[in-house]
DNA sequence: TCTTAACTATCTAACGTTTGTTAGTTGGTG
DNA sequence: CACCAACTAACAAACGTTAGATAGTTAAGA
């Protein structure tokens, strides 16, 4: 009825975000995607004009996914606070959940070109990082937002980007990898600090225990 | 003399380790190394078996130079606080000053296998970890030490890594790039936190200026 | 209703290029 | 002479991509 245009071509998009995750743009050859879709190589030609396009679409697909869930908390009456606890849990889940999304975003950071940068920042990372140096400005006035955002992304994301390495390195343990255990410390960074002040208040407010939940 | 056994092979070394950081190993041919050092393909297998093996030791030679730069904090009496910052002031420097390095570090993380990371973690970042791990438990008794040091890391790391995307985003400042600067900030963030608590103490300690230096 | 045309999605086969790698040769040095 | 470090030439395999054939489906015309 015109409504299911081409399945064929969703299919190929999904399966081959993982392989272009795992391995990168170059790593991955026409062949092998068409072998995980269970099609020969020259019939994907029928879908895209060539392997970039392919890729981009690709990309396109798995950057979809996530904005509406992310900007929520945006869209909700809360404290700053609050909302800023949400925020963190829901960029803990998504980062945790879909490790091809958060893969291909480090990938594309790194190797991709000025256009393709440009797109990504506008197109998916725009609203969410403008709405969330807004956020940051009601947190702490006298702070700079761009560096406070960044801030708080680099807290959630780089846990999760780190796990290959991490379960080599002293003191973990698989609790690290639970998004809630994260999310928890995130928060608690950004409240509390992680350096205990021996002038002022020697008392913590609240103290964090480790174990997740 | 047999003291500088191979002029070429350590050439090859260093011309390879841009190559490398900048597309990958899946990224690199034979014969783009071969050309960046003006020696043709061939002759590379007269210094190294595969390309496998050329990869790694160029790893290692991109690794080796930082090691004790890092170390040196530890390695001097301060107060906690003071090595913290001497710390985070050198991470700033390594990761600011020497891209191809952190660039090789997390595309190491994201592609290399079991036995590599396993390298990677106990011979180039295990010392330094382990010793961060300490550090942190004199900072914050209450605090998981590993997740502490993560974090630390993640603040300084993230900030370069996301330089290429950055300057599409709002609020973005060439001063954003500055070592000092994101020290700077990565220093008071583990101090003050992000947020201002309402409850409390209402006076914020030290107000943080946004300007470089 | 049957025929014909057009379209869609797949296939096989092959193209020219690039890949990592090997064999054998050359020229300079101790 | 022996050795080292470069070379040329070539290999088989894999690469992205194209051309042309083959079914299956859809739509119009007699």
């Amino acid at each position: 009825m015109g409504i299911v245009k081409s399945n064929t071509k969703v299919e190929i998009l999904t399966k081959t975000i993982p392989l272009f995750a795992g391995a990168g743009y170059a790593g991955v050859s026409m062949r092998q995607i068409a072998q995980v879709v269970g099609i020969k190589a020259a019939s994907l030609y029928h879908h895209f004009p060539d392997k970039e396009t392919l890729y981009i679409e690709t990309l396109a697909m798995a950057f979809s996914r996530h904005a509406d869930y992310l900007l929520e908390p945006f869209s909700m009456q809360f404290a700053s606070e609050e909302r800023l606890q949400r925020l963190i849990d829901r960029l803990c889940i998504v980062v945790h959940g879909d490790q091809n999304f958060a893969q291909l975003v480090e990938r594309e950071i790194m190797d991709g070109n000025e256009k393709r940068l440009q797109l990504l920042a506008v197109q998916v990372f725009g609203e969410l990082f403008q709405k969330m140096t807004e956020l940051c400005r009601t947190l702490k006035t006298d702070r700079d937002p761009h560096l406070m955002t960044v801030s708080i992304l680099a807290l959630v994301v780089y846990h999760f980007q780190t796990t290959p390495i991490r379960s080599f390195l002293p003191g973990f343990q698989d609790s690290h990898n639970d998004p809630k255990v994260i999310s928890h410390h995130v928060y608690s960074v950004l409240v509390d600090g992680l350096v205990t002040k021996d002038a002022g208040s020697g008392i913590t407010v609240m103290a964090e225990s480790c174990s997740p939940q």
